[in-house]
DNA sequence: TGCCTGGATATTGGATCCAATTTACCTGTC
DNA sequence: GACAGGTAAATTGGATCCAATATCCAGGCA
């Protein structure tokens, strides 16, 4: 039913009217689109944010942009500058290393709390997500499996506001890795490390589970970094 | 000319006119004023934030309010209910835990960042900060010097956005920080892990100064934690 | 020729106005 | 007397309107 075309396809006109009916009021369904625009890489770094138009897109008026604009400045997913408008915040191999910083102090924070109290069907969820990874060809689908995964883990920390800012984090680390994943094409090697960290996980050994997640952050942060660093 | 159907606090006009020059748009201004009203306890949590009394406290309209509002709500300062109006967030010993875990693991990681590059002129502050400390009574200061303390000692990590998280994480935890203050009083093992930790670091001791901080911050999240729930 | 100045234009920031939803109260009935 | 229904008041959500500011371009002056 659904063509590869049209989850693939994911023009700003798509993934509104995708969203729309999910929301009761209009700013938060543009804060959400929104976000996942940005995510994804439908509205690239840098790209002017212009109120009317973006009214115009999700038909509504500039109030809801504005209010959704000001809660994406809050988590830093654009930029604004009095009176000569917003952007889409930019990406750039200090903000990724920044990234990589956060993710590699907050994943094992919540990996070691959650550890414990995972479930059999986590596991088997969190099997079954890498191997939906190993089919999968679209970037954009491999972020989002590749965060569920890690999410899946995390699950049961038990700490709403550190999985928040885990996901957050790891959403953010998203619009760099789709941006590595077309450019260099995805390495198994990570494939390797969620194997060994789901392995861990099993056998209920903290230390080297969390061993393995911040060896992966950092060994992604710092490929990206080299790979960003070497084209400017 | 604050008669009883004012809601709000009394000294919020003190806050109010102390920052309305530093700001260039109404937004920014309020959002800012906002903020440390609800980190000094100005605003309580639970506290409704009727929208036409905050504008007139403000002497704006609704619209800057408005997105004040949604700046502080992606900053989990407030809580929207649908056209049921925003309140102050609430404090519990569950959120406490979980702005300490947050706490425990980005601040380690910062102040790691840190240390090395820290200066003469860093340390003396810091230094300076202690005994400011020592000779403060009110509670909102001490608050205030505490954040400004820690926040010296990793200002050198160079990492933007996990600063800006260490921070925004370090004034969440002021506000249960104030409310144990005036509750329990201040006491001086606070202090002493304070001179352990300037010490650890003016020794360039990473290890030693982040078990400190880490140590610091569980410690001071569990007395809070006991606290709260020993009152409900 | 190059720089500064001034005005036109586009765009945001802020105020006001209208609609939609919720809540509270009042009334009527069981 | 209590509960249900409905209506009115209050408050938020959204749209439109106006003002303030920044950018851009043209023209004058050194």
């Amino acid at each position: 039913m659904s063509h590869p075309s049209d989850r693939q396809a994911p023009d700003l006109a798509a993934l509104i009217a995708r969203n729309r009916p999910r929301f009761r009021t209009a700013t938060e369904f543009v804060e959400a689109a929104m976000r996942e625009a940005i995510l994804e890489g439908v509205l690239p770094a840098g790209a002017p944010l212009r109120q009317e138009d973006l009214a115009a897109a999700f038909g509504v008026s500039r109030m809801p942009v504005r209010e959704a604009l000001r809660q994406l400045e809050a988590r830093a997913l654009v930029e604004f500058h009095p009176h000569r408008g917003a952007v889409v915040a930019e990406i750039s191999a200090e903000d990724s290393a920044d990234i990589g910083a956060i993710r590699a102090a907050l994943e094992p924070a919540a990996l070691r709390l959650s550890l414990l109290h995972l479930t059999t069907d986590d596991l088997a969820l969190a099997t079954e997500l890498i191997a939906e990874m190993d089919a999968e060809a679209d970037p954009g689908r491999m972020g989002e499996l590749n965060r569920r995964f890690h999410m899946t883990l995390y699950s049961r920390a038990g700490r709403p506001r550190l999985l928040a800012l885990v996901e957050q984090h790891l959403a953010a680390a998203d619009r760099y890795l789709r941006f590595q994943f077309s450019a260099l094409g995805y390495h198994p090697r990570s494939q390797d490390e969620h194997h060994a960290l789901l392995a861990a996980c099993r056998a209920g050994d903290a230390d080297a589970a969390c061993d393995i997640v911040v060896r992966h952050v950092i060994q992604a942060g710092e490929q990206l970094s080299a790979f960003l660093d070497g084209r400017g």
